[in-house]
DNA sequence: AGAAAATTAGACAGTCTTGTCTAAATTGTC
DNA sequence: GACAATTTAGACAAGACTGTCTAATTTTCT
């Protein structure tokens, strides 16, 4: 029974091996330029396994598709909770989450993977991506509206659409990355630093409530 | 003499009918997934003759990239030369500035095949896009940041740093955007508009002088 | 019109890749 | 240790693509 989910325990690291593997060739080489062999070589796997897991090519594809969109999304939600709902020092707090951001969510191999693949395959496998659409940035960007919404109801911010704010913070969050997000190289800690930094100090400067302008203190909440 | 870039007039449309279907083909399919059948049809032109015309696959690859780059880069420094400095309405003239930078650079054919392609091919040939990097994105950068500077020492805006400031614009620019982008449909006049307001409001908000917060009336030059 | 250059269609060998198949070896379970 | 499931190496056919070659045709220039 080939294709049985609930496999033996030997399987499972057989499965995901193939998976990881295939994952770093499709990304390399795209869809067209990956081949099982070279797959089945990067998983230590002989390439009849590799059928027997998955089928065909365009199958393990979509597989693999799958399984980092579940697990980038995953790991966006996880950095979402980690939130300053209440902040002690707003810039701070805010620098350190943009941190987290750009280093859990965007700089990761699943960040490069799903950004390299939805730019060279979107347009051929639409329906694929628009799960990724849909349940990733769609609902990152309410997710993250919403709690901004709750930092300007709380007299921290100040904005009239959230929603924009969102995009917005997200954006200057990657201005300084978009060379290395663009090439595929991962940016150093310093890079990332500097990065959330100049972010939240312009976001800041728009969204600050007015009075702190320079957002030095934290107002009462 | 079938190398020779001067040759007659009728071989010059057939050269740029290749290169033209050729960017096209490797936009859509990518390098392995291009196959020169396939450009000779759209380019309506035989096999042999794309043979002709530039040796090999890998060549007329680097040949597409090269005239695309240039392209590019001649647009970019164009609607550069469009930048407000003397505004009569600072925002409505970088509202304006914006939505020429989207329309001519970011959302075009040639700056959709460069930023697929770079993004594809980058880690592949790193000297072809080296170029690319250092004649566009490094000079954009640096004009557009020399004329926020000159806004700046002219009061209509209050900067640290115009470097950062230059790519937070390009970046919130694309804000908006960025899903179309990636996924290389092109953004309608509409969201062209609505992304560029967006932006411009953010941009002046955190840039524009404090005095006139709320961005309305123009200082004097 | 006539010569030179370029283009075309088609055939072609060589290579690569996919997906299937088989028989042998390995693994895990009872 | 025996049995079942899985994995493995390798062969294999079918198809696609690259790049070359040739002979015939068309275009271009004088």
């Amino acid at each position: 029974m080939v294709f049985d989910p609930t496999a033996q325990r030997g399987h499972l690291a057989k499965r995901v091996s193939i998976l990881d593997a295939a994952a770093n060739v499709f990304c390399r080489e795209g869809f067209s330029g990956a081949n099982i062999d070279m797959i089945a070589a990067e998983a230590g796997v002989s390439r009849q396994t590799v059928y027997n897991h998955h089928g065909d090519k365009a199958n393990l594809f979509v597989a693999v598709v799958r399984e980092i969109t579940e697990r980038a999304n995953a790991g966006v939600f996880a950095t979402l909770a980690t939130f300053p709902d209440q902040p002690r020092d707003l810039e701070a707090d805010l620098v350190q989450f943009a941190m987290r951001l750009n280093r859990n969510c965007m700089c990761n191999r699943d960040g490069k993977f799903l950004r390299k693949l939805i730019q060279t395959e979107g347009e051929r496998y639409p329906e694929l991506f628009e799960a990724w659409r849909s349940d990733g940035p769609g609902k990152t960007w309410a997710a993250l509206a919403a709690r901004f919404a709750r930092l300007a109801h709380a007299g921290y911010l100040e904005m009239d659409d959230p929603d924009v704010a969102a995009r917005q913070f997200l954006a200057l969050v990657n201005a300084d990355l978009h060379m290395s997000l663009m090439l595929g190289t991962t940016p150093t800690d310093e890079e990332v630093a500097s990065a959330a930094t100049n972010a939240v100090r312009t976001f800041l400067r728009a969204y600050g409530r007015r009075p702190q302008a320079t957002a030095a203190s934290s107002p009462a909440p």
